[in-house]
DNA sequence: GATGAATGAGTGTTCATTCAT
DNA sequence: AATGAATGAACACTCATTCAT
């Protein structure tokens, strides 16, 4: 603990610090919550003295907020829209399901600490600067691709896109959500290679299944 | 408050004061989490003594799990197999993702406290007897419907009941977990009536849609 | 402490915890001030664990209005207004003036927290309950013994109760507040027999001289 | 802020830094006592980093013992002995009592910080240097007015000059240091101006009429 | 001289739990 | 069964002080 400290003091890096007690909040918070992490813990996590992160980050409520923010970031970054266009409106969407299941799936913190927000319906959140912006990427990913495949005729026409960003999400969110519980209930680990094969099949085709014209 | 409770209770029903209690741990645990919950809370929600509640549950570990147990149960109970039969494969399983959104939005409880369970990775379930069978009306539905689906043609050949299941109840899941977080995203109430149509018709489309035979 | 705890918890005697917290805090905020005052002090004190004096008492706000009350009680005790009538007017009001310097003296607790209390502008004064009607014994006496003297013509005709009130009053106060940088100024014991004897009789003598008729 | 500090003070005049500290510091000591102020406040409100503070006074006591030293300053030269003697000794000694009053009246942080330091048994005045000089001015005024009272036969013989100092300040003390709690006693602003005039009034003929010759 | 990041020993307060009654 | 006083180990947060720059 000492050395590193000295070498952050000496630097006069803050921000480096500020970065440490973040990454350690935002794992102390995904094992234990909000109401069960622990200040102490996420110091000894960044290896710095406790004092500091009030310095930083004022409280806990204050820790909390900027850990949400690092998390929406992730939830953000982890939508690459760019390469979608190219797929064309079906294998697009589908492959748009499959990038947020697996984003869940690498990104456990975003799981617990939307969890935990809900939890605390959302009162942090408008402290927060841009939240409602982040969900954007994703959204406006789907339509994007609704459009086109509207255009195309191959999508059927009562689509609504909020209504499919929180399907498609759900489809995704629940299996990493209540991998636990659920793992307990159907006696076997729900991350094993083959089982998230099967899943991720039939996520991709439940999704592509709706949208596809009847006609 | 002594007197109060004695004549509202009696000395005789420990039992009516073990319920009340549990209810009121219910409450708590879905307001507060498992570690922000408080047992003097909880007390005074049931109008006991705090002593009390630690002479029915043991500790706060205990309490816990009965209501984790409750939720469960909860769980068991919401789901009507008996109806389904009569309404044939496709549209019973409309109804079986109708009724387990719903049983979520009519039960915050169980939502909240199977998060829960799930940051502290199922470590009270195996405590809890008898909660892997608990799933199984659930899936025994499903089971049954795919059979029938099967039998009669309707139905894709290669449907996974687990996957199904989960599929299933994370479209429901996710719209209640993440009610807070999503309207302040979409600024808009998402328990309004209109979009609570228009989410159930497109869950009910989604599901039928990839059972289908594609033939 | 752990003997008296277990007789105290044994005799389930918590108006005697309450006593012995209240007393303890009364001798630290005496000497340290409000914000100098350590719980934890107050609990060793009275020799109960800290967590009881927040059980009891709230908070150190709380408890220190309770300090406050029992201070002001002793303000209250501390006035014989039976004794006086016989004394006449002038003699009653001199010993008015005297028994108001000993009551200081006696209790430095009163004019600590007094002090405290002022610096934070009587704030607390309005939680307690009926603190102005305190203040009455040793107002009442004088207004008493003014009337009096008036009616036997002893009594200058101008003179303002609460003024004689606070004058009285305040010739004995700082006396007693100021007792350590006077006697660093004056480089020697206030609290001396002699000197006290001496400011005793002048005290009484500048009372008697303003009120008695200059005709 | 750093920009802002650099333009105002420039880096030359460390002298100004250190005095715009001591006044805040007196401020801040006057609001919160010793124990309840905060270097970060004083540090704020001198518009300087908090290790400024530590730079120019050493620790927390030393900058008590500056802001007392400065207070004891006030204390002398709020004494104008120079026109007292045109006065005569009667008039002189009421103007005195009525110059103390008012000192006390303008400089509420004369009796707070004296008041805290009672609190703390005086134990800062020896450290800090020639203290007890600076009560003389008011002291020797006194001395110098019953010398001449004595002469002239105007004053009773048997004055003594210490308590008589002490009384005189005693009775301007009580009615500043009290302020808000005699306030919320009497339900008044003791510092409406008639309220003022009517104490001023007596306290002047207190002290005179006390010195009078009873001949 | 001046800054502010960083520390560490406290400080008020909370809370699960125990226990005598 | 039921109460509530009492405990003790945390807990979030504060703050005087240090120190590299």
């Amino acid at each position: 603990m000492t050395q590193r400290q000295r070498r952050i003091r000496g630097t006069r890096d803050a921000e480096a610090a500020k970065a440490a007690i973040l990454a350690a909040a935002v794992r102390e918070f995904t094992e234990k919550g909000l109401a069960g992490a622990r200040m102490e813990a996420v110091a000894q996590g960044a290896e710095v003295a406790k004092g500091l992160v009030f310095h930083h980050f004022g409280s806990k409520e204050g820790l909390w907020v900027a850990a949400l923010e690092h998390v929406y970031g992730l939830l953000r970054a982890g939508q690459d829209a760019a390469g979608l266009a190219a797929l064309g409106p079906v294998e697009g969407m589908r492959r748009l399901a499959l990038d947020t299941f697996r984003l869940f799936r690498a990104h456990p913190e975003i799981v617990a600490l939307m969890n935990e927000e809900n939890l605390h319906r959302a009162r942090h959140l408008r402290d927060a600067e841009g939240i409602p912006r982040l969900y954007n990427p994703l959204f406006d990913a789907i339509e994007g691709l609704l459009r086109e495949g509207h255009a195309q005729g191959l999508f059927r026409p009562d689509v609504d896109a909020t209504a499919l960003y929180i399907a498609l999400s759900g489809l995704g969110y629940f299996y990493c959500a209540n991998r636990w519980t659920l793992s307990a209930a159907f006696a076997g680990d729900l991350f094993a290679p083959d089982r998230l094969a099967r899943y991720e099949a039939m996520l991709g085709e439940m999704v592509v299944a709706y949208l596809r014209h009847p006609g």
